[in-house]
RNA sequence: GGGCCGGUAGCUUAGACUGGUUGAGCACCCGGCUGAUAACCGGGAGGUCCACGGUUCGAAUCCGUGCCGGCCCA
């Protein structure tokens, strides 16, 4: 069935059509617009369960906000670059560093990247139009065309000529092996917790009177040689110690002086010790020390081996004394270049000492286990050592290889961020997140503490960098353009490496060919955060898509999109805002995108990751092929929050499918077999006001779940639009109205209560269609070819979403009361074990406001008569017993006798006197007591003949005496129903008429002899006589019932099955 | 190691902001109803509301400390 509705989209052309109907609006009312933004998913993987539940939760929203009038344009796009590519490409080769790329050929390398990309567009492009999302395929923004990278470049080159982007030395996470540096999210995968060796160094000050040491701790020895500088709290206390008497515990000597922080010395230093003079940070500031590995780094011109002050020294453990090596730290770097330390390596690219490191370790690889020991041992030989031990830490490792990453400062080209942090964190208060607490969990905690965006990377596979560097005039020169590349003297073929390696005329010192690309390729995410602009092919703040669809009013991508997606669409923004001419444009200014919808993540059944290795998956196809996407969908929306984590597997969906869809399905059939029995057409509809009490009741429900549904959908609460929806066709319409109608659709077919009947029922069926369409579009497309009328468009996807109307609340809440006391009734007869089937004579009713709806309750509770009153302590009897824990405190040894004599009392007189303070006397070993109430507890007992609920304060009694006549009747009844049973066996068409013969005494003949008429026409009896059955055996309540039903000769054909 | 989200019946969940007898659907058992039949109605069984501690007359709810699952960060 789905599978024809999406060949029926497909001819008609509905999607577009949904999309040029929005564009007309925008026309008459500019402000018809919804800005949808896709995030474009990677193709050189499988799509799976998670991408369900986001493309699902896209195409919700955007069709709802369609139906609302609105033009929602539907781009798809595609992520193309990145390392993941480049990996999958180099798993083909069989290759691991990237001097083996080059070795191979760049372009080769390219071009199979290139390839590989698009390996499962065929499964994406399936998956979502299966899903039912909608998205325009035919025009889809790919970010490895040259159209895309010319709007990155032109963004970049705003971004240089604002001096936003820039080039420095950056630690970076760094895999020897394989020469790649990582991104945070590549560092992520690969931690691993290790046992490292940590050291406590003594640094030799000069000039100190005590020929003190400063004693420093790091977990990275092979970072020693590279020292360059102690750093110290500048309001940290620290202790200048001698040592009293050595342990085994650290090598040193007594009477050795060493500085630690105060807080630390039992810590670290593990001898005993005395205080020689205690001193804060800033006093150490500025003291010389020897470096441990003299002539390792080159510290001409810089300030070197001193202590200094930085911020970022704690005395959570270790000495108080931070190690630093410029080079292999982020802070360490930082505060190097504000110390101005010297920046220069004592480790190369491929992890080993250079030559001029001391201590036999030149040539080695860091990591090395002889390296550490070679380093220990020198430390000791010179007397530097205090002690090392052993450290288990959470450190990062290659994703790929398994090594042990390095922090290593590497060129790297950078966008100032933390400049633009006021503007970023109040941009992030613009946007609409939800739920809220992104904004200021998640996302603002990353953005008070943004860093610099590091993104350049060494690589092959990207957007290049478009910068070039003079090597005469050293000047850098951006490239914002194909037609820029061309004016400066080269043209290519595409824009990706290595045709753009090429160098360019320097227009700064007028070189010929004399500036050289930075040979790097930018962070992909920059790629999908380009795509608000560079989706338009933009090259100028006049590009009129631009101006038209910025900024984007919805996106909704996975949490883990908060550092991702979501950043980068913000950062690009937000940076690419801040020049004059944008803001006098009105670009770029504010967020990215207004609403965000932040979805959960999409779990097992087990409650754990998917994981193809686990086998915990559970295949999108398989589900949609089983259960359809419309209950995939609606489970996935209203099983939890969207941003809610979610457990998908195919019985959850199942569920759905049957409950929700089932008995819509149903109640759509129940219409289109009366409507077709009746002529009955939209046409002829009857005005809402001359409706029933029950059908105006329906349409009062209808519109509460309307109005619900909106505000829902609109604050993108959509599990709780779609609860509201279904529980309205659950429960209101399929089963109390249609429950209640039934009946109605049997009378003839002229009847103005009938007419009522059919606008009703059909009035909400079309309506819910339109409810449910942008949630599950698929089986309301179907109902909808049924229900529509001639005005309406050819697809429920056209029609408006529905309004909501006026309420009659009284109606509801008399109809509200029915109910629950319908339901309390059917409790109440199951504890006296009467069946509803059976009628009674009376019920009565105590408060309570049924106003028209009386009638429904009587019916529903099977009574002849309702009656109400307005004392329920008429139905009821109270019995008095007595209050023992009162009575033994009052009478001691009497209370027995007097608890008796309570028993034998009228509770109802008891109760009377005792109220409002009065007493009433009994009668103990001839004494004479006045009982106060508290003497007694009371309790009520229906009287005999009644049963008696409750609810909210109404009272509800059943008269359950019953007399010859309504025994007669609960005979009847049950004897209607097992012929009722037995034409069904017999698969007797509706209308067609039988011949019972009836088997009983003569008791029971006399019974059913009144009712003779009432079960004729219940079961359609052209006869009805008593005599010798034998077809059927019925044990009624103990009564042996025999029957023989036969169909009479003339049989009529089956009616045809609607639909 | 840090931050965030979640943990309520076998399963899916409501209730949490604003403290007052934990409520529903599915599945199970019993009964009823039924020409909407992948339904419906009533009843039953099933809960240490993750654990411990605190605040309070009273805690699923507020606070603290853990545990488990997930995400992000390091």
């Amino acid at each position: 069935m789905e599978r024809a509705v999406l060949a029926k989209w497909k001819t008609e052309g509905t999607f577009q059509a949904q999309v040029e109907q929005g564009k007309a609006n925008l026309k008459k009312d500019p402000s018809r617009r919804f800005i949808f933004l896709e995030g474009p998913p990677t193709a050189n993987g499988l799509p799976h369960p998670g991408h369900v539940l986001t493309r699902t939760l896209k195409d919700s929203v955007c069709r709802y906000q369609a139906m609302l009038g609105k033009w929602v344009p539907r781009k798809a796009g595609w992520d193309c670059h990145g390392l993941p590519v480049e990996i999958e490409v180099q798993k083909e080769l069989g290759i691991e560093h990237v001097d083996q790329v080059l070795a191979y050929g760049m372009d080769k390398f390219n071009a199979k990247c290139r390839d590989s990309v698009f390996k499962y567009k065929a499964n994406w492009e399936q998956m979502t139009e299966r899903v039912g999302h909608w998205l325009d395929y035919d025009h889809p923004y790919v970010t490895m065309d040259d159209s895309f990278i010319e709007s990155v470049w032109w963004s970049l080159k705003r971004l240089f000529d604002a001096g936003l982007l820039a080039k420095s030395h950056k630690v970076v996470p760094y895999c020897p092996q394989t020469g790649t540096s990582y991104s945070s999210h590549e560092v992520a995968l690969g931690y691993k917790d290790v046992v490292d060796t940590s050291i406590f160094a003594k640094f030799h000050l000069l000039d100190d009177a005590d020929h003190a040491r400063i004693l420093s701790w790091t977990t990275t020895p092979w970072t020693l040689p590279g020292n360059v500088a102690l750093a110290v709290g500048a309001d940290i206390d620290y202790v200048k110690v001698k040592v009293a008497k050595t342990s085994d515990k650290a090598i040193a000597k007594e009477g050795e002086v060493l500085i630690v922080a105060k807080a630390l010395v039992k810590k670290a230093l593990r001898n005993e010790s005395t205080i020689l003079a205690e001193m804060k940070g800033r006093d150490l500031v500025g003291k010389r020390y020897s470096p441990l590995f003299p002539g390792a780094v080159d510290a001409a011109g810089k300030k070197a081996f001193q202590v200094v002050a930085a911020d970022f020294v704690t005395t959570e453990d270790g000495t108080g004394v931070v190690h630093t090596a410029v080079m292999y730290g982020e802070d360490d770097y930082q505060l190097g270049m504000k110390e101005n330390l010297p920046a220069k390596h004592t480790v190369g690219l491929d992890g080993n000492f250079h030559a001029n490191v001391p201590g036999g370790v030149a040539g080695m690889y860091v990591k090395a286990p002889a390296t550490e020991a070679a380093i220990l041992a020198w430390l000791k030989a010179h007397d530097t050592l205090y002690r090392d031990e052993k450290y288990e830490h959470s450190y990062p490792h290659c994703w790929r290889t398994g090594h042990p990453l390095l922090y290593y400062a590497m060129d790297s080209w950078y966008i100032r961020m933390s400049t633009l942090r006021e503007q970023l964190l109040a941009n992030n208060q613009a946007v609409n997140w939800v739920p809220d607490t992104i904004k200021d969990g998640r996302m603002g905690d990353w953005l008070r503490n943004v860093k610099d965006w590091a993104f350049s990377r060494s690589r092959f596979w990207g957007t290049p960098l478009p910068v070039w560097v003079c090597s005469q005039c050293k000047k850098q020169t951006c490239i914002g353009s194909k037609a820029d590349l061309a004016a400066h003297g080269i043209t290519v073929p595409e824009l990706h490496r290595p045709y753009v390696d090429q160098p360019i005329d320097c227009p700064h010192c007028k070189g010929k060919k004399t500036a050289a690309r930075e040979p790097y390729v930018i962070d992909v995410w920059f790629d999908s955060g380009a795509a608000q602009f560079a989706q338009w092919h933009t090259l100028g703040l006049d590009n009129l898509d631009l101006q038209a669809q910025w900024p984007i009013d919805f996106i909704t991508e996975g949490l883990d999109q908060t550092r991702g997606w979501f950043y980068s669409l913000l950062a690009s923004a937000t940076a690419l805002g801040q020049s004059p001419d944008a803001q006098k444009a009105n670009l770029f200014q504010g967020p990215a995108f207004k609403n965000c919808l932040v979805g959960g993540l999409i779990l097992a059944e087990d409650g754990q990751k998917m994981s193809k290795s686990k086998k915990n998956y559970t295949s999108p196809d398989a589900v949609f092929a089983n259960q359809g996407a419309d209950a995939t969908r609606w489970y996935l929306l209203s099983a939890t929050a969207p941003w809610q984590d979610k457990r998908f597997y195919e019985e959850a969906v199942r569920d759905t499918f049957g409950k929700f869809f089932g008995t819509l399905w149903n109640t759509f059939l129940f219409h289109h077999q009366y409507a077709t029995l009746d002529h009955w057409t939209p046409e002829k509809a009857v005005p809402q006001a001359q409706w029933s009490d029950l059908d105006r009741w329906l349409l009062s429900r209808l519109h509460a779940t309307v109005a619900e549904a909106r505000f829902e959908a609109d604050r993108l609460h959509l599990h709780k639009a779609t609860r509201a929806i279904e529980a309205f066709v659950i429960d209101d319409l399929s089963n109390w109205w249609v429950r209640r109608s039934r009946d109605r659709f049997w009378a003839e077919a002229g009847s103005k209560d009938k007419q009522s009947a059919h606008s009703a029922l059909w009035t909400a069926l079309h309506t819910v269609s339109r409810l449910v369409a942008p949630f599950a579009p698929f089986m309301v497309e179907t109902l909808w070819g049924h229900l529509r009328t001639t005005r309406d468009p050819a697809s429920v996807h056209l029609a408006n979403y529905p309004e909501a109307g006026p309420r009659e609340e009284t109606l509801e809440r008399e109809m509200a009361q029915v109910r629950e006391l319908a339901e309390a009734a059917r409790a109440l007869r199951s504890k006296v074990n009467i069946p509803t089937r059976h009628p009674l004579g009376r019920a009565v009713l105590v408060g309570g406001h049924l106003g028209r709806f009386a009638p429904i309750l009587q019916d529903e509770i099977n009574v002849k008569a309702l009656e109400s009153a307005h004392d329920a302590r008429a139905l009821k009897l109270v019995l008095a017993k007595p209050n023992r824990a009162t009575l033994g405190k009052a009478f001691k040894r009497l209370a027995g006798p007097i608890a008796d004599a309570i028993e034998g009392l009228d509770g109802e007189r008891a109760y009377a006197a005792t109220q409002n303070g009065g007493t009433i006397g009994v009668s103990v070993e001839g004494q004479e007591h006045a009982l106060m109430a508290d003497a007694f507890t009371f309790e009520e007992k229906d009287r005999p003949g009644w049963a008696t609920t409750q609810v909210d304060g109404v009272v509800l009694a059943l008269h359950i005496e019953r007399n010859e006549a309504l025994l007669a009747e609960a005979l009847a009844r049950e004897t209607i129903r097992r012929i009722q049973e037995a034409r069904k066996e017999l698969d007797l068409a509706l209308e067609e008429e039988v011949d019972v013969l009836l088997g009983c005494g003569p008791e029971e003949e006399a019974k059913l002899t009144l009712f003779l008429h009432v079960i004729k026409s219940e079961v359609r009896a052209r006869s009805l006589s008593f005599g010798a059955a034998a077809q059927w055996t019925w044990d009624i309540d103990g009564t042996l019932l025999k029957a023989d039903v036969k169909p009479t000769a003339t049989r009529r054909p089956k009616a045809v099955e609607a639909a």
